[in-house]
DNA sequence: ACGCCTAACTAACGCCTGTTAGGTTGATAA
DNA sequence: TTATCAACCTAACAGGCGTTAGTTAGGCGT
């Protein structure tokens, strides 16, 4: 009758891990091994549950996988709106752009499990499932997009470039770095300012620098 | 070793789709839909045979998705390769850094099947299969590597920067157009266009210019 | 002490998956 | 005519999937 002791005994009662606990857990598998190779056996198992338990948090997979996503926008989503109204008035436009650039970056590399899943199973999840996260990513694309006018608009930025065209390879540029980012290799905070680098003023050398 | 077209004898009765046909259609469901919901009776039924005849052609699933994968570096590979060798002699560094990138992004963007396959799928399949791939990889990879030395030896490329990471960064970016890119929006070759503005200049406005 | 609430459990369901073995075509070569 | 052979079909297998229903156990307020 009373079998395995030996998980209940560590913490006198119950684990409860809960529903952030499996959401926590559900985030990281999904940004380690994808969408479609997660079940919710292996889930369950990851967190010390049974696959049927996690119902009682969730109504389905759907719903978790979308929890995952909806939170993975708003933590990159705040991130960057609070390293932009952080700094200081009167700060240039370049300034700007580094400060937003280096937000995002920061948050989907380091440890932040729910931005980076994000990013990598969008593209795997079920069209409703996609659809559902559209608002979110719409509002964060949005301050990108506000962001890029306001400083084209005082003259920053080359007057040429469709704001919308912009902020999509800005964005996806930053996004790939997780299908290769090594810390080892250098600092998210170093890969931040080469990107900004290359952004703002391309690869080429010039001569009247 | 282009299109396959289905070239039949004698379309009388039998179809045929043979080997290629199913690796045709394989492909532009790993695109269309990822790989974990891409079944074998899906292929199969696109194909217009059964599940099981697949195996007449392939050893299991996993050597259908790395063929596709294989297929599809190649492809890139031979386009951004004849795009440079085809150059007039003497052309400067900054035509090869376009003639490079419009390839890339023409492989990908124009209706092959299998090198945006590639790009969409790499992160989703098992581990086996990513290593299978590899060095089909490590190829096309070394080949912009040799590119982008080539021109920062001859001082057109800003000397700080690692060959390496700028390759990663490229890549990485005109890949995450598939995400996003819809030709009702603008051609592959004005966005080819626009990426290496950005690239080679910078997206701040100049008063040198 | 009582009942309620939370958080888990067990056991099964129907469906879908990759895969296999053996059978069936229709065209071609002898 | 007969034999060969590539290309397909049929039918089933074991195992995994998301999901459901009903049950159990501990903690808390009254």
């Amino acid at each position: 009758m009373a079998q395995n002791t030996a998980i209940k005994v560590n913490e006198t009662s119950r684990s409860a891990v809960g529903r952030d606990g499996v959401l926590d857990i559900a985030a990281r598998l999904f940004r380690e091994q994808g969408y479609g190779s997660v079940s919710l056996r292996k889930i369950a198992e990851a967190a010390g549950i049974k696959a049927g338990s996690i119902y009682y948090h969730f109504g389905s997979k759907d719903e978790i996988v979308a929890a995952v996503l909806d939170a993975g926008i708003q933590v990159v989503h705040e991130s960057m709106r609070e390293a932009v109204s952080e700094l200081p008035e009167g700060t240039g436009p370049e300034a700007i752009l580094r400060a937003a650039i280096g937000a995002h970056l920061r948050a989907l590399l380091d440890v932040c499990d729910y931005s980076s899943a994000n990013v990598r199973i969008f593209g795997q999840v079920p069209q409703s499932v996609r659809d559902a996260n559209l608002p979110t990513r719409g509002a964060y694309e949005a301050e990108w997009d506000a962001l890029l006018s306001r400083l084209q608009n005082v003259g920053a930025l080359k007057s040429d470039v469709d704001i919308r065209r912009l902020r999509l390879m800005l964005i996806g540029a930053l996004n790939a770095t997780l299908e290769w980012f090594d810390p080892d290799r250098g600092s998210a905070e170093a890969l931040s300012c080469t990107y900004a680098d290359v952004f703002l003023n391309g690869i080429l050398k010039r001569q009247d620098i």
